[in-house]
RNA sequence: GGCCCGUUGGUCAAGAGGUCAAGACAUCGCCCUUUCACGGCGGGGACAUGGGUUCGAUUCCCGUACGGGUCACCA
């Protein structure tokens, strides 16, 4: 057969060389060891942890190298693809801190390596396509549906592996370039296949995550080019990540089984591979075991949950460092003040096995995360998300600046300060009652304080001897007075030690004024407090109990 | 089913051929404390399993079980 004549048959239009596109894509000049990596997702219209968790590696190993991380857009399955999409994407990255150098964007491609749509970049397939089959490495084959399935259905009576490959590829190997030309004239549809060899080696990649791999080589007839001429992701990923010139590949374990087909198709173009970094799938709990994250079920899998849910990018980024660089806390604890981007990230720490994702642990970051920050800082993205998720809230933010930056500082400015809040959505709830649009009474009193006479009692001499400008100490010599009279411990251990002898202790006095002012149990520092909400109404507050 | 990957406390995890098997989250107790937090101290809780190799294995090898992935003109 003349696979010249082959390859002019079926590429006709394609007449670029393949030194032509390589110049077109030339070898990046950048520092030594510098890395390129880049994520690849597919424009389904769902941005999942996964997209994230990949991205965080690729981002962290590129750009702590001095070297590039862009953004390429795998749309070659035109089926799957949702309008919109690839918008929905950035926006979504953009959100979580993830920053591309080059790649798509919304409004086209940004970087000489492009396009960067897969499906924009056809003709650069086609034109290493043509060089397989010139080189009788690759072939058209017409095999239906039917035929495909027929065959399966053998293999799996012989108890064979599925596929088409060896003596079951004869068939669409053995045809003549006049059958070919025959078919095509004929319309008929038709895929390229690579022609692969039975073979009983095995091949070894070193994964940098997780060493050497050691699997059988590829015997496989895949596909290269789908009827529509666009190539499967084996062909594309193979062609985009040499000429883009990645130098680690970066991606989830689910692709370690093709890793076959990739070796073999990068030898057979005579490149050389890229560094595989095969990630550990993020796994959920569920009835006592494990299981991969669902999309259907699962919506902490998607990113939108952790926006709407309010929780910082920082603290997301965090908590996926921590899962995937184990001694991320380490340093984390180490470093309390730097910034994550500081942290030696390496693909030795990584974990193998797929980690849960613990919402705990989430919430225990962010707290810590948030902790951190600056009020403004808080105030400003609190506020971000309160005008997308809560606009009531938004409004409360802006009409009241300083009394919102002041509530936000209570507690916080001192030795152990406080980290009352774990997200934007939780802080909504936490800081209501510094609100009078939105105070309102969560907790009961204690039952120390449940007798109305008492009560009244209590808040009559309070509100009596209240005086706004009173010093810490003053105010709460105060308190001790009251409770004193009122028959209360003053000092809850006495209380502890004979509770006969007193009605309660200065802990349920302290705890009923809490509530009257905040409405629960659970607020920081009551004179604090009182100090923000301002003496107008903390009066009003205390006068409904009188 | 074939092939591949994995298995240390509830979860994330460190770990070396040989003292009581780190740490974090969660949980419980105590302390601090005017509440809640924060912080501090402490408790409970783990090397899937059977064979080897070895003086000795959680660590190395083989098998078994369990979990996961993959076997498309989807990525």
């Amino acid at each position: 057969m003349d696979f010249s004549k082959l390859a002019e048959l079926l590429f006709p239009k394609s007449t670029s060389t393949p030194e032509e596109i390589e110049a077109r894509f030339p070898v990046r000049t950048l520092p030594e060891n510098a890395c390129v990596t880049r994520i690849g997702p597919s424009p389904t219209g769902f941005v999942h942890l996964g997209n994230l968790y990949n991205a965080v590696i690729g981002e962290r190993i590129a750009h702590q190298s001095g070297g590039v991380f862009y953004l390429r857009i795998e749309d070659t399955d035109s089926k799957r693809e949702v309008e919109g999409a690839v918008e929905t994407l950035i926006r979504a990255m953009n959100y979580f801190g993830v920053s591309f150098d080059e790649g798509a964007a919304a409004d086209g491609d940004n970087g000489i390596y492009g396009p960067y749509r897969q499906s924009r970049r056809r003709e650069i397939y086609h034109v290493f396509a043509k060089k397989l089959v010139r080189e009788g490495l690759a072939y058209p084959c017409f095999l239906t549906e039917d035929e495909i399935n027929a065959i399966r259905e053998q293999q799996t009576a012989n108890k064979e592996n599925p596929g088409i490959y060896g003596k079951y590829a004869e068939k669409s190997r053995s045809l003549t370039i006049e059958q070919i030309k025959e078919n095509i004239d004929a319309g008929m549809e038709w895929v390229l296949r690579y022609r692969g060899v039975m073979t009983d080696e095995y091949i070894s990649v070193e994964d940098a995550v997780r060493g050497r791999l050691e699997m059988p080589g590829n015997n496989m007839d895949f596909v290269l080019l789908k009827s529509d001429g666009i190539p499967t992701y084996h062909f594309a990923h193979v062609v985009d990540d040499h000429l883009m010139r990645s130098t680690h590949v970066i991606r989830g374990e689910e692709w370690i089984s093709s890793l076959p087909m990739h070796i073999e198709l990068f030898n057979a173009l005579g490149w050389k591979a890229p560094i595989y970094c095969h990630t550990a799938t993020l796994m959920k709990l569920e009835n006592g075991g494990k299981r991969k994250l669902s999309k259907r079920k699962d919506p902490e899998l998607a990113l939108s949950y952790y926006q709407q849910e309010g929780i910082s990018p920082d603290a997301v980024w965090e908590f996926l460092l921590t899962l995937l660089n184990s001694n991320y806390e380490e340093w984390r604890i180490a470093h309390p003040e730097a910034d994550y981007r500081e942290f030696p990230y390496s693909f030795k720490e990584m974990s193998i096995s797929g980690a849960l994702v613990d919402m705990d642990k989430l919430k225990s970051i962010s707290k810590d995360v948030i902790g951190r920050m600056s009020a403004q800082r808080i105030y400003d993205e609190w506020l971000g998300w309160c005008r997308q998720y809560n606009e009531k809230f938004a409004g409360l933010i802006t009409k009241y600046p300083e009394k919102t930056l002041a509530a936000i500082n209570v507690g916080r400015n001192a030795a152990k300060p406080r980290k009352d809040i774990e997200s934007w959505k939780q802080a909504c709830d936490f800081m209501s009652f510094y609100y009078d649009e939105t105070f309102t009474l969560c907790d009961e009193m204690s039952e120390q304080c449940s007798d109305e006479a008492l009560r009244k009692a209590f808040f009559a001499k309070y509100i009596e001897s209240y005086c706004h400008d009173d010093d810490q100490a003053v105010w709460f010599d105060k308190v001790k007075a009251i409770t004193e009279k009122l028959g209360f411990a003053v000092k809850p251990k006495d209380f502890k030690k004979n509770p006969d002898q007193y009605k309660g202790s200065i802990v349920h006095i302290t705890n009923m004024l809490r509530i009257a002012l905040t409405g629960r149990a659970n607020a920081p520092d009551i004179r604090e407090v009182s100090h923000v909400l301002g003496e107008e109404t903390v009066r009003m507050r205390l006068d409904m109990w009188k």
